[in-house]
RNA sequence: GCCCCUGUAGCUCAGAAGGAUAGAGCGACGGUUUCCUAAACCGUAGGUCGGGCGUUCGAAUCGCCUCAGGGGUACCA
């Protein structure tokens, strides 16, 4: 067999499995103050950990605070009491803080202003383009599956999730020091291959599928599931041709590789538009001869057995699957049909098994849809009792739904991502037209500015939630959204080009004083924190809130607090400062986002 | 039937290793442009955190029960 081979693998000539420098992790304000209270408190033979120093909320007259419930209960005191008398012989002195307060059981502490300031500026000023990144990941790798579509079918917005969280947490990732192997794991085999090739030998047509390829080819398959209700001996003419295809035939592989060509170039132009990148594209093809040998193995290793399948099929053959009751799985996985052929869950444990030879990674996340849980459950089950330990983490996403429904395919039921894209775009002219923006800038803007808000609409909400796919709220160009975020970004920009570079960093971050300013640097401090924890979850979203709540005080700052016009020189270069800080944050937390910022909008 | 997920303001959602008075956006209503771009800002109204019981000093958060919606449940992916 001579399927299409990948290109030469590039990532092992880099020397990443060699032991990297130790470099010490860059260790910001939030941390710092973290641990400067768990030492306090240890310096009264209290001990606590770093997530027992909580954030509080807005109304509440503090910065971090530690409930003494827990500890007051161990000692038998009373916690009100306890605090009382920890505030009377904390010593704040060489600490960011300046106040400790006990409060209903509470160990309430204030940020010293301008210690605080200093250190958060120190943090920045470090190196600003690299705020908010660490170290922690020390080059270990990862493997993340993402986009993943299916080839010959068109791209829609269900794959929409996966491609726009997938590359945010490569992003995420590689910014916290792993080494991240995207891998598009192109649906390009399978039994919807077979019903392809069918409905082309019956009613193909040439000319046709030159003109409109995908869209050809869609209308194809939806011909076959409508001509197959009437039709069963259809489905069975679809297996033989799937048989055909994994057995090598040459009619059945030359049209394939056709249908592949075609959707990926078309694939190609999509991610462009998005700014998606993998590391490698290996479809499912690519381990199609690698299937056998799986299944000898398992067969050998007595991990699988042939059996004939509950549900009759009219063959009296056995499938080959493995039995996972001992994990708790009822639902054994078949890797082999009764005919022969192999199955989805085949390839992706031989997709697996490649991945954990050719990078070790530390584990592999698999950015798909909440349906396919079970698959990954019998998949990690299958791995082990194969002998592999590397985790397969799901890291799974609602479903996106129509008002009327789920969206099908095979029914013609779906919402195209190049039409939503469209619309972004089109609508983001709408209002770019009326802005004094020169003219041949507006597109390029439009086009930043309408696909940030579908990018952000997906990520600036948990994953696991279902969406009901709603235009006007995937498309939002106000409020909690991209362009708001934007939007604020261009306004820091254009203070700073205003200022013309002006030199800032000498002023003593004392002068900021004001609310609005100290609000403006704790939402600045708490951004590394986001990243970490986006990581943690592969929550994305996360990044998303604290840069929101950022620019949102961002914009009371510009409204409130003159920084070109501040009252004097000191105070203007600290205010600049400030607005360079928080334009930067903006711009790299959406860079982890995948989204662009304009230069003006 | 069994398993998983979701249920928070009119709508869309944050908040979930238990912590203080549950937060945003949209929509509604009322204000703000001689001043760094109003895709903005300020204010008002709006809540039995689906319901019940329990654990706890303390529950939107944990446990059990229940209702509603979604998904999965051997040869699709």
């Amino acid at each position: 067999m001579s399927f299409s081979r990948p290109m030469p693998k590039r990532h092992l000539a880099r020397p990443w499995n060699q032991p990297r420098k130790k470099t010490e992790l860059p260790e910001y304000t939030l941390t710092r103050a973290r641990k400067q209270l768990t030492e306090l408190l240890k310096s009264q033979e209290i001990s606590i950990g770093l997530d027992e120093v909580r954030d509080v909320e807005a109304n509440i007259a503090a910065d971090l605070a530690i409930p003494l419930f827990r500890i007051a209960k161990q000692l038998g005191k009373n916690p009100q009491e306890l605090a009382e008398n920890l505030a009377n012989r904390i010593n704040l002195d060489n600490t960011l803080f300046e106040q400790i307060q006990p409060v209903h059981g509470y160990l309430n502490f204030k940020f010293n202003p301008a210690r605080f300031s200093r250190s958060v500026i120190a943090d920045y000023l470090r190196d600003p383009e690299s705020y908010g990144r660490s170290l922690a990941g020390n080059g270990r790798t990862i493997v993340i599956d993402y986009s993943s579509p299916n080839i010959a079918k068109p791209f829609s917005i269900g794959h929409l999730r996966s491609t726009i969280i997938g590359q945010a947490l490569h992003n995420i990732l590689t910014w916290l020091g792993y080494r991240i192997i995207g891998d598009n794991h192109l649906g390009d085999w399978g039994t919807q291959f077979g019903k392809l090739l069918c409905a082309y030998e019956l009613w193909g047509n040439d000319k046709e599928l030159a003109r409109d390829s995908t869209g050809y080819l869609l209308k194809l398959y939806v011909r076959f599931h409508d001509e197959a209700k009437t039709k069963p001996e259809l489905e069975n003419k679809a297996r033989e041709w799937f048989k055909k295809l994994e057995t090598g035939d040459k009619q059945a592989h030359d049209l394939w590789k056709r249908a592949v060509q075609l959707s990926t170039a078309e694939f190609q132009h999509i991610y462009e538009l998005l700014g998606i990148k993998f590391d490698e594209s290996l479809g499912e093809s690519f381990y199609a001869n690698r299937l056998k040998e799986l299944i000898n193995r398992a067969l050998e290793k007595g991990v699988a057995c042939r059996e004939k399948p509950l549900k009759p099929s009219g063959t009296d053959e056995k499938v080959i699957l493995i039995p996972l009751a001992e994990y708790g799985i009822d639902t054994p996985l078949i890797l082999e049909k009764s005919d022969g052929t192999s199955l989805y869950a085949t390839r992706e444990i031989a997709t697996a098994e490649y991945r954990i030879h050719t990078w070790n990674p530390e584990k592999i996340l698999y950015v798909v849809g909440k349906e396919q849980e079970l698959y990954f459950k019998q998949m990690n089950a299958a791995l082990k009792l194969l002998g592999h330990n590397t985790p397969c983490v799901h890291v799974s996403f609602g479903l996106i739904r129509l008002p009327q429904g789920r969206m099908s395919t095979r029914e013609g039921r779906v919402i195209l991502l190049e039409d939503v894209i469209n619309e972004a775009i089109r609508r983001a002219k709408k209002i770019v037209a009326d802005r004094k923006i020169p003219e041949p800038e507006k597109d390029k803007v439009a086009r930043i500015v309408g696909i940030g808000a579908i990018k952000y609409a997906d990520l600036s909400q948990s994953r696991t939630r279902e969406v009901v796919f709603d235009w006007d709220k995937m498309l939002a160009l106000d409020g909690d959204s991209a362009p708001y975020l934007q939007y604020a970004h261009t306004r820091c920009r254009s203070i700073l080009k205003k200022a013309d570079n002006e030199k800032n960093s000498d002023f003593d971050p004392a002068i900021l004083a004001r609310p609005e300013e100290f609000t403006l640097l704790c939402q600045i401090a708490r951004f590394p924190d986001a990243i970490v924890d986006a990581a943690a979850t592969y929550e994305p979203h996360r990044i998303a809130n604290r840069l929101y709540k950022l620019a949102r005080d961002f914009s009371a700052f510009y409204n409130k607090v003159p920084v070109l016009h501040a009252e004097t020189q000191k105070l203007r270069r600290a205010r600049l400062l400030l607005v360079q800080m928080t334009g930067t944050t903006i711009r790299l937390g959406l860079k982890l986002l995948g989204i662009e910022v304009p230069d003006q909008m």
